[in-house]
DNA sequence: ATTGCTTTTGCTCAGATATAGCAAAAGCAA
DNA sequence: TTGCTTTTGCTATATCTGAGCAAAAGCAAT
């Protein structure tokens, strides 16, 4: 049997709220997420990610789960050469930094931040990947519609989670400088957003895309969260995450009803206006039932 | 460096419902999923996953998604040997059988089918379970409520999604026979259920799973359904996943009102009642918005 | 002290959804 | 025609959700 051995990879998206900004582990100039070979005397998968983020960064981690597999190809035969199992991770930013460092993934993908701002959709992308939807007659139907889906365009909503499917448009369309099709433009029409080794920002946009979508059903905003909280610093984490605004006033009542936080007793007066009641996270509720996620509320209007 | 080639395993677990009954497709005396190595010439997983079931059943393959990957060690080293990374699958049963054959999934773990029946859960799991959380003074109370969350006991809701987490507890308590810890317990006491070969059953229950949490959110049940079918069968096919009934009006409620399906204009006479109108899925919903799976009417009564 | 500004917190209201049950419609079989 | 089955339509009630008003409680400057 032609059986195929292949060095398998661990690939980490490790997730910290630094300065308010959701940020990624990273290594190097050119960004690139840490990683390490899988060797004799790991235990699991999850054991070996562990150990080679502590060890390339110093840093103990906190929430792990695996997202996914793939193989890279040898580029001449078309071969398996290597399996990379890529994870996302949750933590705290320590002081010390470590070897490697916080990088905003809004730097890295800058068109995900849908908060109030850069006006980047209206002015830069959608001109673009509507374009290129008409640039073929016979599928400018479907590219339309797929655009308007992934984009939140033509009255469909924007989704939060739909952060890979929005990057595997712009690769096709050639809007990042990583894609095979990006020399059919002008390199002043690319998207701007910092691009990182090999297809890394891919495996970012899977995890952005993951966490977004756990978030809404499982309780592991607060694994982001310092120990106490005020309800605005939680909800300012997760419209970070999420990239976009949301009801303040629904949001505290649909955390409370939830009992996903408990009052500490104490305040924080530092917000500038009314000082703020402490909470923290209830973590016995992961005990007592299978708790679910904070949902956002959404809007109605478009 | 001392890196580790491993070979790489591709494992599928391929459902489809024969006989209004889901069912998984096995090979072997003792069922095992159909499996193969990861080989030259493959151009990815899912492309080699697609190509090991076709060759080992002579059947074409719909829907495919990754499910986990995760790593066998060697007993004797502790060290990795080799990658399995598993696969889910849907499709319809053809006439031929190939070499597989379909197995229905209830036989092999029946405690997930809570539909009225069996009473498997109250006259055998439970009173094991929770002798076993009894049985360790210290941490009886932690266990007591993981049986009641994994199980829906003490006023718990039953959960169809955590196939894999009561898998687990089984496991752990010795009650399955492929459990090291089974030998504490006589025989008899053990859960019935068809054993498969190595930890397939384990890869089984995280398809499960998989599956049950998917159709909530994602339209994936009509890969399973033929062309056209009555809201019945429909509902029963859910049923028959879910392992448990739904309210029949407000089940077609929700999916009418989501207009995941169109009439046919014909009708089926064969229901043994007033005839069914049949339906078919409006695959173009799934380019029109990102479309929602079918929620199961929950009942408010425990 | 008062005014203005900010953020937190409490509350309400209308529309939408969900759960549960009643009952008629439409077939077959005895 | 009667009894049985399944499909289908409808309604009452409870709950949830989106949206907005406004008071409470601090700070800073006047």
């Amino acid at each position: 049997m032609d059986r195929q051995a292949v060095s398998a990879e661990l690939l980490a998206v490790i997730v910290a709220m630094v300065d308010d900004q959701p940020c990624v582990l990273t290594l190097g100039a050119v960004p690139r997420l840490p990683a390490g070979p899988l060797m004799p005397g790991h235990r699991s998968l999850q054991a070996a990610t562990r150990a080679w983020v502590e060890e390339q960064t110093g840093r103990r981690l906190g929430y792990l789960e695996q997202l996914y597999t793939f193989v890279d190809l040898d580029v001449a035969q078309a071969t398996p050469r290597s399996l990379s199992v890529s994870y996302l991770g949750l933590t705290t930013p320590t002081a010390d930094t470590g070897i490697g460092g916080w990088r905003a993934w809004y730097d890295l993908m800058p068109w995900e931040d849908t908060r109030p701002g850069t006006g980047l959709l209206e002015a830069r992308i959608t001109p673009s990947i509507l374009a290129w939807a008409e640039s073929d007659p016979v599928q400018a139907a479907e590219r339309r519609q797929r655009c308007a889906i992934t984009f939140g365009l033509a009255g469909q909503p924007w989704q939060t989670d739909l952060a890979l499917q929005r990057y595997e448009l712009l690769y096709e369309v050639g809007l990042v400088p990583e894609s095979p099709a990006a020399w059919r433009l002008p390199e002043a029409q690319l998207v701007p957003g910092e691009r990182m080794v090999g297809d890394h920002r891919r495996v970012l946009a899977t995890g952005l895309a993951r966490l977004r979508a756990k978030i809404q059903y499982r309780p592991v905003v607060f694994e982001l969260m310092a120990q106490e909280f005020t309800l605005r610093q939680l909800q300012d984490c997760l419209e970070a995450l999420a990239g976009k605004a949301v009801h303040t006033q629904n949001f505290r009542r649909l955390v409370e009803q939830q009992a996903l936080v408990e009052e500490t007793g104490a305040m924080d007066a530092s917000t500038g206006g009314r000082p703020a009641r402490l909470y923290r996270f209830r973590r016995e509720i992961l005990q007592q039932r299978h708790a679910a996620g904070t949902k956002l509320p959404t809007t109605r209007g478009r």
